[in-house]
DNA sequence: CCTGCATCCCGTAGCTACTACGGGTTCAAG
DNA sequence: CTTGAACCCGTAGTAGCTACGGGATGCAGG
């Protein structure tokens, strides 16, 4: 069981906000994730703030923010430092981006879908697919 | 110009293609372009062949085809090879990966959309995104 | 022929965001 | 005190390129 005053370990720490172990370190090494104190023995020991951090950080991270706007936007979210109008900017640039990314899947998906359905899957000499491929331009 | 005789430049081929000059050389080196002839210097001395099978690539990667997709086209695409049902499978396997990121993706943008939209972008005690961000679950 | 400069050569390292490996140490339950 | 799970760290690998740098080559003009 869990001993509060020993602190939560990097494994309770994974379990209790569904990250990788092995990500929490690495996101301790690009100082995403302070180094926290540890142990006699040189293990990790954690706390709550660490948890809050962490699940912050995943759910940023869920949502497509890549690590430099995670890291502003933790900054930005430290007291008597939030400034809404930053995270607005960050969150609507990554909103931008993400409605790009949409349209230009949105236009891949139609391509693909009209040169999927064309295909019989019988030994044709002619397949649509491979000549949509190998048309010019 | 272009002196067909001396075969095509990598830097050409790079323009016919639109594909980066340092990527061609990649594809080379993960077997992907084959490794062309070169002039008594060492320069690559490329033939219509290759600008074709380039042009190929370059649309397959276009669609999101992975590298190793874009391999068994590659294979399949070759005379007497043709499987129109491989090339079929190969193709409807990432339309639906296609798809199912973009189903990810539409959900996200409503969640950011509808936070971005709450954001006064005022210095208020509460931020709406920085919220979310810190809620668990 | 020769100069000058664009192009090309190659190997290596860097990018994003992790994930995996492996040999050794520590923790905690029984 | 034993034992096995958990943890330590450094390194390397993943996809798919892109960038860098110092040197060699190609080609057009003079």
């Amino acid at each position: 069981m869990v001993t509060a005053s020993r602190g939560i370990s990097i494994g309770q720490l994974a379990k209790a906000t569904g990250v990788n172990l092995e990500t929490i370190r690495y996101y301790e090494s690009i100082r995403l994730m302070p180094p926290p104190p540890r142990t006699r023995g040189g293990h990790r020991a954690y706390d709550r703030t660490h948890v809050q951090r962490l699940a912050f950080i995943r759910h940023a991270r869920e949502l497509g923010f890549g690590i430099e706007d995670v890291r502003a936007l933790l900054r930005l979210a430290e007291p008597d430092r939030r400034s809404c109008a930053e995270v607005r900017d960050i969150a609507s640039a990554h909103l931008a981006a993400v409605r790009a990314k949409l349209t230009h899947l949105v236009a891949l998906e139609r391509i693909l879908d009209g040169t999927v359905e064309r295909c019989s899957g019988e030994q044709v000499p002619i397949c649509p697919i491979l000549d949509m491929l190998g048309r010019p331009s």
